[in-house]
RNA sequence: GGUCGCGUGGCCGAGCGGUUAGGCAGAGGUCUGCAAAACCUUGUACAGCGGUUCAAAUCCGCUCGCGACCUCCA
C-alpha cells in the first residue's frame, strides 16, 4: 500500500485504530444510503461526499474497495407510522416505485454533480426480500425474534442479556434499558419491551408495498435490510460501515443485534460516523424554514445565500472541516472557501507552467515534506482539512516561484516533475475537486483570448490606455478578469 | 431526564501535554500607467471557574451554552 499505516477513528471503540483490513490488499465498506422519498438533503449529500472522499483515498492507497452502498426503497417508517415511500407516492399521485425511481435519478444527479463516485454495487431493500426473510428466520430459529400477529419482533431484552453487546455503539447502558421495563410496560403494544424493534410487519389492507411470508403479508423492518445487504455482498464479516451519525441510534445498533442475531457474527470491524451539518449554528430543518437544498446552493436561489456557489466550491468547503465534526454552513464561510478553493486552481494553472533548470536543490526539501504531509494527514483518520492546509502551503510556493521570490531554480527537476504529478493528482483523485476554471473553454476559445490579450498589449505598450481598459472592463463584464504580470497579462473566469 | 459529542481570534476551521495550523476578512508594504492578482510583514484565540503537571487549547472536576440521538410531553 502507498504511504504508511491509516488510522482510522472507531465509533465503536471510540478509539483511533490503525486501519487491518480483514483480507489484505481489499476493503469491504457499506454505507447506509438514502432513503428515496423526496428530494436529497444537503446533509445527505455531506455524508456521501464524506465517503466519497474515503473510498477515493483507499483506491489512492492501492486497495481494491468493494464499496456498498444501498437505497432504501421500503420499512423506513415516518412518525406516524406510514411508511415514507408510501407517503411519497400518495402525494405525488406515483406508483411507489415511480416515486423510488424518481427520487433517485435524482439523488444520482445530485452525486454525480458533486462528482462522488458510483458505488461498486447499490443494492435496493425491495430487491432482497428472500434474503430479508430468511434472515428474520435466523433470528427466530435462535431465540431473538418472537411473532405477535403476523408481526415478527426482535427481542432486545433476551439479546442484551446473552450477547452483552447491545447498546455498544450508541453508548446505551443495558442496565438502564432494562430498568424501565418496569415503568414502560404500561404503553407497551404488541411488543414485550419498548425497545424491542420490528424485524418483519404485518401489513393493513390499505398497504401498498407487501410479500408474502411465513408470517403475514407484509414488509421488512427498516434495520433488517442494512444486515442483510451489507452481508450479502460484503460477508458476514466486512471491514468498514459508514453512515451519518444520527443513525448510530436505532439503526446501527439494531443492525449490530440483528447480525449477531442471525449467526452470532458482528458484521464490521469499523464503524464510521460522518457528523451533522448545521446551518447558520442550527439543524437543517424544513418546517421551520432553516434548509437550503443543493440545487438552492448552486443557483442561489435562496435567502440563506447572497450567491450561488459551483459544486466543486461547495465540495471543497466540506473537505474543509473533518468529516467527523459538525460543520456550519453559512455564506460567509462559503464566500470564504470559494475564494481558498479559486486560489488553489490558480496555483494547479501557474505550476503546470514552471519550468526549471534544476541548477540547485534547495527548495526540494520543502516541497517533499509538504506532499508527504498531505498522505500522512490523509492517513490520520481522513484529515481533509489539514492536507488542505499543505496544499495552500504548496500554492504559496508555486506563486513565490512564479513571482521570482523563490528560485524556481532551486527545485529540482526530479522533484518539480513529482509536484507538478502529485499535487493536481491529490486534488483531483483523492479529494475529487475537478478544476472548474477550465471548463467551459476550449481551443477556439482560447486562441480568441490570447488574440485580444495581444491586440491589448499593444495598445498598452502605445500608452493607449484607453483602449487597453476598455478591453478589461469589457471582458470584466463577460466574467473573464485579465491580470498583468511582468511576462505579459493572463486571464481566469471570475 | 438519559447517551454521545462540541464550545478556538471578525468569520470558517485544524489541533490528542511543550512547536506558526490553514483559508477568508483587516492593517502596512513591494510590483503596476491604473486596477486586479501575486508576494512580503503584521495584530486579534482557545466559554467560565477550579485542579493535576516543570509545562494545558490539549488531561480531570464543576458551571454555562450548543448539537445529534433517545425518552418525556404534546
Amino acid at each position: 500500500m502507498k504511504g504508511k499505516a491509516l488510522y482510522v477513528q472507531n465509533s465503536l471503540t471510540r478509539k483511533k485504530e490503525e486501519f487491518t483490513p480483514i483480507t489484505e490488499g481489499f476493503v469491504g465498506m457499506y454505507v447506509c444510503g438514502p432513503t428515496v422519498y423526496s428530494d436529497v438533503h444537503l446533509g445527505n449529500c455531506r455524508t456521501f461526499v464524506g465517503f466519497d472522499t474515503i473510498y477515493r483515498y483507499l483506491l489512492y492507497k492501492g486497495y481494491k474497495v468493494r464499496y456498498v452502498r444501498n437505497i432504501t426503497d421500503v420499512g423506513h417508517l415516518l412518525d406516524d407510522g406510514e411508511d415514507r415511500i408510501s407517503k411519497g407516492a400518495r402525494l405525488d399521485k406515483l406508483e411507489p416505485m415511480e416515486v423510488v425511481q424518481k427520487y433517485s435519478n435524482g439523488f444520482h444527479a445530485i452525486m454525480d454533480i458533486f462528482n462522488t463516485k458510483k458505488p461498486s454495487i447499490e443494492p435496493r431493500a425491495t430487491g432482497h426480500i428472500p434474503e430479508q426473510i430468511e434472515m428474520v428466520q435466523q433470528i427466530i430459529d435462535n431465540g431473538f425474534g418472537y411473532e405477535k400477529n403476523g408481526s415478527v419482533y426482535f427481542d432486545t431484552i433476551k439479546f442484551a442479556n446473552e450477547k452483552k453487546v447491545y447498546g455498544e455503539l450508541s453508548g446505551r447502558i443495558i442496565d438502564d434499558l432494562l430498568t424501565e421495563t418496569r415503568d414502560n410496560l404500561k404503553n407497551q403494544s404488541e411488543k414485550n419491551h419498548p425497545s424491542d424493534f420490528a424485524i418483519w410487519m404485518k401489513a393493513a389492507d390499505d398497504h401498498l408495498m407487501k410479500w408474502n411470508s411465513p408470517w403475514s403479508v407484509g414488509f421488512p423492518g427498516w434495520h433488517l435490510e442494512c444486515s442483510v445487504m451489507s452481508t450479502k455482498y460484503l460477508g458476514k464479516r466486512f471491514d468498514i460501515h459508514g453512515g451519518g451519525n444520527d443513525l448510530k441510534f436505532p439503526h446501527h445498533e439494531n443492525e449490530i443485534a440483528q447480525n449477531i442475531g442471525a449467526c452470532d457474527c458482528a458484521p464490521s470491524n469499523y464503524w464510521l460516523h460522518t457528523n451533522m451539518l448545521l446551518m447558520n449554528g442550527k439543524k437543517m430543518s424544513k418546517s421551520d424554514g432553516n434548509t437550503i437544498s443543493p440545487e438552492e446552493l448552486f443557483t442561489g436561489d435562496s435567502t440563506h445565500v447572497s450567491k450561488g456557489y459551483s459544486p466543486m466550491a461547495v465540495r471543497f468547503f466540506m473537505l474543509q472541516s473533518h468529516y467527523s465534526s459538525t460543520m456550519d454552513l453559512t455564506d460567509d464561510a462559503l464566500l470564504a472557501s470559494e475564494k481558498g478553493f479559486k486560489r488553489i486552481q490558480e496555483g494547479e494553472k501557474i505550476l503546470a507552467s514552471l519550468e526549471t533548470n534544476g541548477s540547485g536543490n534547495s527548495e526540494d526539501a520543502d516541497i517533499i515534506k509538504n506532499l508527504d504531509a498531505m498522505l500522512d494527514d490523509m492517513d490520520d483518520d481522513f484529515n481533509t482539512p489539514k492536507a488542505i492546509s499543505r496544499l495552500f502551503e504548496l500554492v504559496t510556493k508555486i506563486n513565490s516561484y512564479k513571482q521570482g521570490s523563490l528560485d524556481i531554480n532551486s527545485v529540482s527537476k526530479d522533484t518539480l516533475a513529482r509536484l507538478k504529478k502529485e499535487m493536481p493528482e491529490f486534488i483531483l483523485e483523492v479529494l475529487g475537486l475537478k478544476n472548474e476554471s477550465q471548463e467551459g473553454t476550449s481551443d477556439v476559445s482560447e486562441g480568441l483570448m490570447q488574440l485580444i490579450l495581444e491586440l491589448r498589449q499593444s495598445a498598452r505598450e502605445r500608452k493607449d490606455w484607453d483602449t487597453s481598459d476598455k478591453i478589461r472592463d469589457s471582458l470584466n463584464a463577460l466574467e473573464i478578469v485579465v491580470k498583468d504580470g511582468k511576462d505579459g497579462s493572463n486571464w481566469s473566469f471570475k
